[in-house]
DNA sequence: CGGCTAGTTGACTGCCCTCAAAGACTGTGG
DNA sequence: CCACAGTCTTTGAGGGCAGTCAACTAGCCG
């Protein structure tokens, strides 16, 4: 799945490095099948497909915000991105589903069948490697995730979240010091390996230690990105 | 990087399943490529790449095992993944290296250069899939061990790690109930999202119980799999 | 033997989880 | 408009799992 979101460092417009290519490259090149391509629309919590479903198509989120997540059977569960418009879903995935998509916003997708995209890649080697790429983005999206959650504290890893929003704002050219959170501290719980206890705690910490300002609980500002992000690297005492 | 080694199910050779089809599938196929490829030797505790490096090859193990990390400035390091004989290492790295690869054994790699590879994929679009698929299952196994890491009890995780080694040598019709490991306890623990204690303490406990033999804190002996698989899958009381 | 590295074991601490209760927000119906 | 239920979030109190610090053991090699 190429639902990149969170944790990773240029992969949706506008930045270019070595390492992290932008993810529009991809986008791009398959936006031209998915043009095509119909459109869906999916309600808050709704399913866009689960983990045992086949394979059947990839998905590029036009518009709202999408979970994917594991689970165990007994109830455990670990969120592996949110997708953005913008973002494909299902990119890496092979066959069988291994993850759930769950919109948490009202949501619209657009479809391509898997069949199309791969004879697509089968006569043009170029666009293979685009697809290549972009997976690898998600690959690395992954290591720097599990990196977070298994090395870093609570509040760095509140922080390292709060940043790649921020950073993801930014790349957009929206607000990227105030913005609101398109999930629940559930989710994002479940992402960073935390309970929402933990979550809604480190939140408050770093409110009262005058890092972000928070309303309505969904509405972040960022007072100071800069220690910020020395939390978030580990760089803080 | 394509090293997958643990926490996947079905990844080198024999099995086949839907949402984990086999590795062989991929290099054999890269294999007409590394055939003509070199090949070089390293040293146990010689890195074959570092984080930064430009990525120039895609490296394919022959023999020894290699140690796939990343770390933040201030020590903290995490261990991705083990790469074994037959396992190909950097297939997902763009531009720069964002890992270390450092062998943990006396290893013998062949490898391709990328430009090499990319033109390969350019004139045949199948290959294009499949390296696409191969990342795709590393994709899968990075997700898998952020599952490991991220929501499972230090036993549970040194469970998950054996059982994947057993199943490992099980698909290489090696002995899947004794083997050695490669790696240090430091590796391991690195691996898990544990520190050096806690997975000593672990093993300890699980030869109490009488779920494995040790000799020697290296040759690992299983000596009730079901049990141990319960234990990885949270199955277990 | 001594020095070195790797692994084990023990005592104690602390971060985060668990359990519990109260507060805030949303939508529905009276 | 308020009442109310339901969901989500916050806050508090206490406990446990894994981390930290430290000592000891086991190989290995010069």
């Amino acid at each position: 799945m190429l639902a990149t979101a969170f944790a990773m460092n240029a992969t949706t417009t506008g930045i270019t490095s070595h390492h992290e290519p932008v993810r529009a490259e991809c986008t791009e090149i398959l936006g031209q099948q998915m043009v095509i391509g119909p459109a869906r629309t999916i309600e808050a919590k709704e399913h866009i497909f689960r983990e045992g479903d086949a394979v059947t198509h990839v998905y590029k989120v036009e518009i709202g915000h999408v979970c994917i997540y594991k689970t165990l059977s007994d109830g455990r569960r670990q969120v592996i991105d949110f997708a953005y418009p913008g973002d494909m879903i299902a990119l890496g995935a092979l066959g069988e589903h291994t993850c759930n998509a769950q919109a948490t916003t009202r949501t619209r997708v657009r479809f391509v069948p898997v069949p199309a995209l791969r004879q697509a890649v089968r006569s043009d080697g170029s666009l293979g490697l685009r697809l290549c790429e972009a997976i690898s983005r998600e690959l690395l999206a992954s290591r720097e995730l599990l990196f977070t959650v298994s090395q870093r504290t609570a509040t760095e890893r509140v922080a390292s979240f709060l940043v790649a929003l921020a950073r993801r704002n930014e790349r957009k050219d929206e607000d990227c010091d105030e913005f609101v959170l398109p999930m629940t501290r559930s989710d994002i719980a479940d992402f960073l390996g935390l309970t929402i206890e933990t979550v809604s705690r480190t939140f408050t910490k770093l409110r009262l230690d005058g890092l972000i300002e928070l309303a309505q609980s969904v509405l972040v500002t960022i007072l100071d990105r800069e220690r910020l992000e020395e939390l978030a690297d580990g760089r803080s005492d």
